[in-house]
DNA sequence: TGCCCCCTGCAG
DNA sequence: CTGCAGGGGGCA
């Protein structure tokens, strides 16, 4: 999925449902899919969701946290009660034309103000991990800063990049580097800095990363204003099974051959840690 | 620092 | 049929 302004997306969307509400059941049709008690989640309250990067935290009464990683498929879909979704001007029609469970569930929460929220993963790379604070601050020790952090800033992007000689992309999309950045946000604010994604990470200037820097925040606050991106194959919804829309946004990601935004040069693609790479062959010089 | 793997399904 | 997909962990 979903890079971190999907998963933001995510958890703006559930957080006025959630918290406050009790886990009241849960069914594991795919075991590899969850891992933990599920004892400890049954009869607890939501208190609040977080997120740093890419996953999720969803805080529960007892001081337990239920880490979600959507990973590429990943997809948290909330079906409110009737009563909730007029409360909240949910979209009922496209609710009711949604069949859950579908061939893709793996896990499924029921709460006691009468929401369902169906986790969804056709690859089954995702998951949910019950795990107490410290250990999920262990697990998150060395990932690099959020980009939404306060943390993370132009002087922050140098020093990281500083401290590799890989191609700068692949150092973007190091999540032990900066945390959130994957495969369309790298690509779009790669080309918007103007920088080949080859070239060397510790040769990145200080003005090249500010210019990153300032293009990784800004596509993806814009981003989260339309909903997050949602390619070609619909793998990301909204929690409300509407798609974003950030998918017309894109510079460079998946428009291989088509026209350079700029300079009208089509663009190219190469193949890059075993991902693909969209870049313009005019704009973005080695 | 690369490569393989975890899975499923779709486009070419 | 092969290649590809928004992620990332483990291994040499």
């Amino acid at each position: 999925m979903p890079e971190l302004p999907e998963v933001e997306v995510v958890r703006l969307f559930l957080e006025p449902y959630l918290v406050g509400s009790t886990v009241t059941k849960l069914e594991i049709l795919t075991p590899k899919s969850f891992a933990g008690d599920p004892g400890l989640l049954i009869g607890q309250q939501i208190t609040s969701l977080s997120r740093i990067g890419k996953q999720l935290s969803i805080h529960l009464n007892n001081g337990y946290i239920a880490l979600v990683h959507l990973k590429m498929t990943g997809q948290l879909i909330l079906v409110p009660s009737k009563q909730e979704r007029l409360l909240m001007g949910h979209p009922t029609k496209d609710m009711d034309t949604q069949i859950l469970p579908n061939k893709s569930t793996r896990l499924v929460f029921s709460f006691d103000n009468g929401a369902v929220l169906y986790f969804n993963d056709q690859r089954k790379f995702g998951w949910i991990k019950l795990m107490t604070a410290p250990e999920i601050e262990a697990s998150q020790s060395n990932l690099g800063h959020d980009i939404f952090d306060p943390r993370f800033t132009p002087d922050y992007v140098y020093s990281q990049l500083q401290r590799s000689s890989r191609p700068v992309k692949l150092v973007l999309l190091d999540q032990h580097f900066f945390a959130g950045v994957g495969n369309i946000y790298a690509n779009d604010a790669l080309f918007l800095s103007r920088l080949h994604p080859l070239t060397k990470s510790n040769l990145v200037t200080i003005s090249q990363s500010r210019l990153i820097h300032q293009h990784l925040i800004e596509i993806m606050r814009q981003s989260v204003l339309v909903g997050g991106s949602t390619a070609r194959d619909n793998k990301y919804l909204r929690p409300d099974g509407t798609p974003g829309q950030n998918q017309f946004q894109f510079r460079v990601y998946q428009r291989e051959g088509e026209p350079c935004l700029v300079c009208q040069a089509p663009l190219k693609r190469l193949k890059l840690g075993g991902r693909g790479t969209f870049y313009c062959p005019q704009c973005q010089r080695l």
